[in-house]
RNA sequence: GGGCGCGUAGCUCAGCCUGGUAGAGCACCGGCCUUUUAAGCCGAGGGUCGCAGGUUCGAAUCCUGCCGCGCUCACCA
């Protein structure tokens, strides 16, 4: 643990000023507020005789003797208070020297004056604790910088610094308008209803993911979370719903990084009467949308990169990127031992052994070696069929499918597809899958019957798209890790949090 | 799992290369101070230097092992 509110000392003298305001009658967390302005109201009233009462989290208090100066921070920003003991009254005083501290939470009462240096103070004829703090937070100027730190204990992390607590609210911002637009019926792009499906899924599918296993014990039926929501969202085309989305929580046990969490929340939608072509175009009008709304201009920071969002977004099909790097025309017809002479150090460079079967060889290739490239946006177009056992063929090159992803800034952001609907094709998509589970690809998926059911009761040709949340949120908010777009991602318990 | 780095006061860190009984700032405690902005000034307390072993007359410092944490690579839509 490595906090300064973690000193024992303090906090047993913290916790004894609790005790001791009770002790006098006083209830250290009174039930009500007398509240009549926020921080920033009170700063717009400007100088008045007329009293404000104003309510915050205590800053640091410059005591000087019989008077003194600290800040009350609330959720619109924050007002000095000036707190005199001639005014307040010798009894009030006493009680504010013994009693109040940095992070408690106070209330003030008083007119607005300007101090000598400017700053429009609330003179306190009454003061009162609305919560004493047991540990303080770390002081604004010091801040708390420690990552593990702030990730254990966000609620510090957000109340110390303002700039991370941004974040968060840009976060939910960048949701909502999300959402406001794919219901908006009045545009091309918008008419969809939301729905929610289930987290509990009895065969996980849907994405090629190890999933995280549960058991429901009064059915005796072992369960997997989620890893991703599109047969189901599929399964709502069949019935009716044309146009389709959800914005949910999947879950995906595999590791962690700056990149991957291992729940993270996926925007999904689904498109009746319509191919990838159309949800390439969705796509590119939601995510200048979602800049334009949240950061007022189609340019968006990502570490030290620049990325405008307003140009032409490049479409370029894998099998072409990959062949631009090694100089050969590749394909996923080609043998294996063929690919690997082609590809030549693309392969040669990497320690672990790349998959014999082409399609999954040349996925490897370019996500070690060209996705990290991709920073300008990016549609990458006709990945494998071998690697898309959801997606339909092209009609004119059978071993290619017609899916499509979105780069920006070196993050894939979004698949898109034109969902298989052939219920025979899907089958035998499925029998692969199965196969490749009995070889030991442990991520291949399951088959999955209901899904196929449903099928059979026929799917309009439909496209679809999954977009990762957490990513466009980094994107649009300029941060490197998921961490910092997650209020409380998953870390390592912690040893010995005893107290 | 591999590589790199870190672990010294409640916090941030210096000291380690070149071995000689442990330092600074902030916090905390006491005193002074009625317009401050990380307020200021004076004073006091606080550490088995991550753990274990080794080398040495002597180890925070050199060596070995272990533990914890971070970054990164690998794994991974």
């Amino acid at each position: 643990m490595s906090e300064e509110s973690q000193d024992p000392k303090v906090i047993a003298l913290r916790r004894e000023k609790a005790e001791a305001i009770r002790a006098r009658g006083i209830d250290p967390y009174p039930p009500r507020v007398e509240r009549t302005h926020t921080a920033a109201e009170a700063l717009a009233v400007g100088e008045s005789t007329e009293p404000v009462t104003v309510c915050g989290r205590v800053g640091p208090i410059r005591l000087m003797g019989k008077a003194a100066f600290f800040h009350l921070a609330d959720a619109s920003g924050r007002i000095q208070v000036y707190l005199k003991k001639n005014i307040v009254g010798d009894e009030a005083w006493e009680h504010f020297k013994g009693d109040l501290e940095l992070s408690d939470f106070a209330q003030v009462t008083g007119p607005l004056f300007t101090t000598k240096t400017g700053e429009l103070t609330v003179e306190a004829r009454e003061w009162k604790m609305l919560a004493k703090t047991i540990r303080p937070l770390p002081k604004e100027h010091f801040g708390l910088k420690d990552r593990e730190t702030r990730y254990r204990h966000r609620h510090a992390d957000l109340a110390a610094n303002p700039e991370v607590r941004e974040v968060f609210l840009q976060r939910s911002r960048i949701i909502s308008a999300m959402r406001r637009w794919l219901e908006d019926p009045g545009h091309e792009f918008g008419g969809y209803v939301e729905v929610e499906t289930p987290v509990m899924h009895t065969i996980p599918g849907g994405a090629l993911a190890r999933p995280f296993e549960t058991h429901h014990n009064a059915l005796g039926l072992d369960l997997f979370l989620r890893i991703a929501l599109e047969l189901h969202h599929k399964r709502c085309v069949v019935g009716g719903i044309e146009r389709v989305f959800e914005i949910g929580r999947i879950f995906r046990n595999e590791g962690i990084s700056t990149r991957h969490n291992p729940e993270f929340t996926m925007m999904e939608l689904y498109t009746a009467y319509v191919d990838v072509r159309y949800t390439e175009r969705l796509m590119e009008a939601l995510i200048k949308h979602l800049a334009q709304e949240n950061n007022g201009s189609s340019v968006v920071t990502l570490g030290d990169q620049t990325i405008a969002l307003d140009c032409p977004w490049r479409r370029v099909s894998l099998c072409e990127l990959i062949s631009e790097r090694c100089g050969a025309k590749v394909h996923p017809g080609m043998p294996a031992p063929e690919l690997r002479a082609l590809l030549g150090s693309l392969v040669d460079a990497d320690e672990k052994p790349l998959p014999d079967e082409p399609g999954h060889l040349l996925l490897e290739v370019f996500e070690r070696h060209l996705e990290e490239t991709l920073v300008a946006p990016t549609f990458v177009t006709d990945f494998p069929k071998s690697v898309s056992p959801l997606v339909k063929a092209r009609r004119d090159d059978p071993l290619l499918a017609e899916r499509t992803e979105l780069y920006i800034g070196g993050l894939e952001l979004a698949p898109m597809y034109t969902e298989l609907n052939d219920p025979a094709e899907q089958r035998l998509r499925f029998e692969e899958q199965m196969r490749a589970r009995e070889a030991g690809d442990d991520e291949a998926m399951r088959m999955d019957l209901d899904f196929l059911d449903a099928l059979e009761h026929g799917m309009p040709p439909t496209s679809g798209l999954g977009l990762g949340i957490d990513r466009l949120v980094m994107l649009l908010t300029g941060q490197s890790s998921i961490r910092d777009v997650i209020l409380f991602p998953l870390l390592r318990p912690e040893i010995s949090p005893v107290d």
